[in-house]
DNA sequence: GATAATAGTTATACCGCATAACTATTTAAG
DNA sequence: CTTAAATAGTTATGCGGTATAACTATTATC
């Protein structure tokens, strides 16, 4: 005889440690993402901003290694920056093949108010952390990340 | 004049955490796809499998609302399994639009290999964290999700 | 000078996820 | 009791993120 089943555990799913972790991202992500929606912005696209700030004059095959997406994937979000009068292409002269993506003072300007808005949603998430416990988190995460 | 940039840095990035939670996640991730995809199940197939093994009976509904999917999208995973005959669609004598999701013998027994090599996958990636680390992270991850 | 490699682009396909609409059945209201 | 509303499962569809292949233009290599 088959029965309902009332309550519903999660206990064997609860024993592996990334389940923690993608939840726990996935919230950091939505919040970013609204912070982000209200400026215009992708996370993908800030990412990509922020990198063009921090290093005007770099190349779109350079940025889609730092950011580890496609190159081609990486056209649309130029696209969309660029129109948002963000950025700009500029020709390479020792290169014609390439283009420089240089910042324009309105980008600039909006990455620092971005990147201070995802400073903030990522506050609000964490804020019960113990920044002595982030700081100890980060350099962790990241050998996991670059090994 | 406009000169090709060398080193390319990513400060601005490094400096938001979720950054760095994010990569270890995407780690953690493919490391466990990877060894399910042996088993032949994806991430999503080997959670609707192994709640069904812990909550033998239950519907898909409440499959779904555990796992936080969408019914619709849960139909295809359901499918699957029981393609493979790791579950089956029982009736429920008490509610005929419902189905109680029984596992097979079989379903048991991969349930308990793939949350080991899921577990062994994690332990990889997670390998130089000290233990304690983990335990105290646990409780304060799902914080963040359940809050 | 021919060949290979690189930069950017376009088209396409797959996957994860969400919504809407539908049928069958059960529950709730009048 | 009958009708309306809610629920369970399903199908179709669309959107966003991502990966691959093919293409043109240009540069580097042999």
């Amino acid at each position: 005889m088959i029965e309902p089943v009332e309550q519903i555990t999660d206990k064997s799913l609860r024993r592996h440690f990334g389940y923690s972790l993608k939840r726990a991202y996935a919230r950091v992500h939505t919040a970013i993402t609204e912070e982000l929606n209200q400026l215009g912005l992708k996370v993908i696209s800030y990412s990509a901003l922020s990198m063009i700030v921090e290093n005007p004059g770099l190349k779109q095959s350079q940025l889609a290694e730092a950011l580890m997406i496609e190159r081609s994937n990486l056209v649309v979000i130029i696209d969309d920056l660029e129109n948002k009068n963000l950025i700009y292409r500029a020709q390479l002269p020792s290169d014609r093949r390439a283009y420089a993506l240089i910042p324009t003072d309105e980008g600039k300007a909006l990455a620092v108010r971005a990147g201070d808005a995802v400073a903030d949603a990522e506050a609000a998430v964490f804020g019960h952390f113990d920044p002595a416990l982030i700081e100890q988190l980060r350099p962790a995460f990241d050998r996991i990340w670059s090994r």
